[in-house]
DNA sequence: ACTAGCTTTGAACGATCGTTCAAGATAAAA
DNA sequence: TTTTATCTTGAACGATCGTTCAAAGCTAGT
């Protein structure tokens, strides 16, 4: 009886997802976005319900894109560690040119927020949490292959790998372009804690 | 033959410094500096021109005041190792607490920013890497001591502690309390590249 | 062809943004 | 005490913020 709505709701979140990343949640302005989704702030606000319902959905987006590279990074590498240090040459080095920014979104987002976006500070939280998982799994299987000491903690490998993350991709923004990070990722994986 | 200012402009900035380190630059409004800082919006734009000036100002404290730290950190400790350990340990666990954000506001200011505020991103950079610099003094003088070895790289080792602060103050403030942090930090110490 | 039910539109809202400036207050020089 | 140079005040500015909603548009079911 009705009409259903034209947009295409993936495509939205995912230029929605852009923007924010980019610029941040509150250096994003709603008239920004209906520029890059092509919206009325009606259709959004009935849509999304608010900037910050839109910014959730965006935060999800992001992180589910991020699990998906992870599994292709495993599919197109030989072993685990080699996709770990695949994807996190993909994320410091190759998502310093061509991202929204070269900063983690997730890592952005809960520098930028405070309580008075709780909701939104979990949700980053959450998700930064379940990236460290998905490294975990990896390293598990690196440990059944016998490339990991089983003598080894998978979670305390998995936060390793996440603090290293964090620190080179905050690190690589303060250099323009000298530092050997990829050199640096190679390391992480040839001494301790690995 | 005129009126002397009757603000103290150091503990001005020192506030205002405080606020933007816990809100960040576009989270912070003028009207909450003006409650904050106890000045009229007309003696804040005579004094620093505008929300950047201010925020420039904020940013050279605060990196004034890392320096400082790093310095007593030195003078408290038995040797320029312990004094790097000792400073790791105060940003990153007792701030975290007590400081307006558990985050660098450097790097949190590198995280926000774009090139719209393209000079006080620069200050952020130059900033971090005036705290490097620091960092690699100390270095060198734990390499005159013995205490490090004269084959490693003393800027490199200055890089990876720099690296490690930052990976370590985002990741704690994604955990709530539990990670073993202190004990993260020895380790940084006691194992490659050091 | 008609209508019912949903979507889309964009003008408009009150709030707040960063900033300005004329007027008043104050203290040092005359 | 008067003058003069500076500082302080706070109302007000135009712009933009996130959000709402009545009206118009469209499409599927009758």
């Amino acid at each position: 009886m009705a009409k259903n709505a034209k947009f295409n709701r993936e495509q939205v979140v995912e230029k929605a997802k852009d923007l924010y990343w980019e610029k941040g949640f509150h250096a994003t302005s709603m008239r920004n976005l209906q520029d890059v989704i092509d919206m009325r702030p009606g259709s959004i606000y009935a849509t999304f319900g608010s900037k910050e319902g839109l910014f959730k959905e965006a935060l999800a987006s992001y992180t589910q894109a991020g699990i998906e590279q992870l599994a292709q990074s495993r599919a197109e590498a030989s072993s685990p560690i080699e996709a770990l240090k695949a994807f996190m040459k993909r994320m410091i080095i190759e998502q310093r040119a061509c991202a929204p920014s070269p900063l983690c979104m997730l890592a952005k987002t809960i520098a930028e927020l405070t309580n008075e976006q709780q909701e939104l500070l979990q949700a980053a939280k959450d998700s930064l949490k379940a990236m460290e998982h998905e490294f975990e799994k990896l390293i598990i299987q690196a440990q059944d292959l016998g490339d990991v000491s089983t003598d080894k903690d998978a979670k305390k490998l998995a936060r390793h790998i996440q603090i290293q993350i964090s620190g080179l991709r905050t690190y690589s923004r303060t250099c323009d372009g000298d530092a050997p990070l990829a050199e640096m990722i190679d390391d992480i994986f040839n001494h301790y804690p690995f």
